[in-house]
DNA sequence: TTGAAAGCGCTAACAT
DNA sequence: ATGTTAGCGCTTTCAA
């Protein structure tokens, strides 16, 4: 049983009566900055300039600040510090609306948030920062307002925006002016606005088509996504840029366009093949795809990799399962949140590497080699 | 371009000058209380009552601030009312730090946590609550200062705990000392501590020995987890109640004891079969065995699902992307995590359904037949 | 039924 | 280098 005791103490300058519950052995309360600023002896506002490292206190008076903090297990409340201060210690995820009701529907979670999610809880946790996550409906007529009252009511220190966010005219604007500091992950437009966090597919794409160039394949084929998407431009020209520094050939015919779904996967494959059957390699620029591909061709009889090699392109979980395993790329989306996370957390901003530009971050990605691509056939 | 203006409204009453930056056409600003009470003629305090639909308030009086809030835009400032209320409206996820390492070191996120956090994003996001992640380290010598300061520092209304933190003493203890309403998400113990939202296990587990049973098979084989979980206890039983009902027997050599991980499945099934070869299924109680025992099973020339049926249990990614496509069993972890949520939410409390305990919500879980399981061969 | 005034626990100007 | 005081935008007694 918990044994509840009141003290009454009294700050002595500014007059006021503190009343406060002691739990047992008053090792575990929720204490105020007036008590520690009592035990302490000394004015909230030292305790205060302590607490924020600010300039001007002495050692003696932070290292009394520093023994009443440990001795009542203060921690300073995040409610009250928001609503006095600027801005809290709070990181907002925004994530998108029509994703999450979709995910939830299926049924099936969401490998990338949360390994964005996870990213970023680590760096939070470390600074005494928390995450909050947030639905933004594009759909909604009042967007604007909804999201301006979300930004005063809540405001974060800082806004990690994942695809679709990352690119929403609105959300940007009112994040510009609300002045939150954002970081959109994976951005593909506009580069210039907020903190961007990215990988570079271009060089990713050709990384893996110099993979398969190295495996000795010369006629490689090339699935895109819609042309309308950024990142679908970008994973071309990495395909096409390797296939040109290794002097090799990249015809029109060996470019199929899909939309980043199995089932178009599965028909740009047949068109490559039916174009030129003598290809032995294809790239898809996403794993569904990939997996597309992968079943028409050996629904045509072609063995992968002994037949053709296939590779894909984001590292899903499914390129885990399938047979043969995907090779693939894989985005490094934890790593991102992380980056995001430090561009945004004032205390962490200090600690970052020299000479990178602060505002553009680009995070390595890594070719993950599996079993869906092999040396060429010897013909 | 912004254009900003300041507008200087005095509040009547209070004599309380309130200068605010108004952003073009005043219709997306971040307004205070005070300018909704002047808008609409009244006090403060009526706003309030209204906001929170409190008793004694004139139908002439809500509709005066209802107008007044529309126009406005205006959303309560949430630190604003956690620091002088009782709590937030703020729903706090506390997750396992180990294992939230452990999955962003793997590169893999958690569809557990993710499914989970998206059942309870959706619930929240309806009554405008907030979703925050938090992390406790079990293995922290002082995990009892840490919660407790988070608790005071966050003021959450309520809190939502995964497993293992569903079962952890100390957890529990300072949220019972906090006074923080809590639920917890599939408990194996103490059962009347706190709100607990689980699925049926052994229900389940009958269910699925009850299709294989319907199948026509008669010599059913079960692999268990860890004896020391109390889930492996309740799946087992669940898996002899349908046995037993059917007047099948369940011989000791037809239980074999494994660890969850997928190595302990295959040699699960490898010691079942050797010890009755005549068996026609093996229901493992968790997917990672039944994925074993189906690698073990293949590479013992066994054909699945004809020669012989597995099923498994969780529904994790990996049970749909398995050949052939796994036969299991779903846990509903967003319905959970939203049922949860429900009972955390004093706004979503009253809607619930009559005649339910509160306290202790089983949420319907679902037989998920897929590729694995099929009729027993004709002998 | 409605309003006035006192905080909640901080931060931030402004003293000293 | 340290302290005083006035809010931040609400909820909550207590009055009227």
């Amino acid at each position: 049983m918990t044994i509840v005791q009141r003290c009454h103490l009294v700050y002595p300058s500014a007059g006021r009566a503190v009343s406060v519950m002691m739990r047992k052995a008053c090792d575990v309360s929720s204490a105020t900055i007036y008590e520690v600023a009592a035990r302490a002896g000394v004015s909230i506002k030292s305790v205060s300039r302590v607490l924020n490292s600010e300039p001007n206190v002495s050692a003696a008076l932070k290292e009394k600040v520093d023994a009443a903090v440990a001795e009542l297990g203060y921690r300073r409340n995040l409610s009250a510090r928001s609503l006095a201060g600027a801005s809290s210690s709070v990181i907002a995820a925004l994530v998108d609306a029509a994703l999450t009701i979709e995910h939830s529907r299926s049924g099936r979670g969401s490998d990338y948030l949360s390994r964005l999610q996870l990213g970023a809880l680590l760096e939070v946790h470390a600074v005494d920062y928390h995450l909050m996550i947030e639905m933004v409906d594009h759909a909604s007529a009042r967007l604007r307002g909804e999201l301006t009252a979300l930004l005063s009511s809540i405001r974060p220190a800082g806004v990690i925006l994942t695809p679709p966010n990352s690119d929403h005219q609105v959300v940007l604007d009112v994040l510009d002016e609300a002045g939150v500091p954002y970081a959109r992950i994976s951005p593909s437009r506009d580069p210039e606005r907020g903190i961007s966090v990215s990988m570079d597919e271009r060089q990713a794409a050709a990384d893996m088509t110099r993979h398969l160039i190295d495996l000795g394949h010369r006629r490689i084929g090339f699935i895109t996504g819609p042309i309308a998407y950024g990142v679908s431009q970008r994973r071309l020209e990495g395909f096409l840029d390797a296939m040109h520094a290794a002097g090799l050939d990249a015809p029109a015919h060996a470019v199929a366009t899909g939309d980043f779904t199995f089932d178009s996967g599965a028909a740009g494959l047949e068109k490559l093949l039916d174009a030129r059957d003598a290809t032995t390699a294809v790239f898809a620029s996403n794993d569904d795809m990939a997996l597309g591909a992968l079943k028409a061709a050996t629904a045509r009889g072609r063995r992968v990799p002994d037949d053709l090699s296939i590779a894909g392109f984001d590292d899903t979980v499914s390129a885990v399962f399938s047979t043969p395993q995907l090779t693939t790329i894989r985005q490094p989306v934890g790593e991102m949140a992380a980056a995001a996370t430090h561009r945004l957390v004032p205390a962490l901003i200090r600690q970052l590497p020299e000479g990178e530009d602060p505002q553009r971050i680009v995070v390595p990605h890594a070719l993950t080699i599996r079993q869906s691509t092999g040396p060429v056939a010897f013909e």
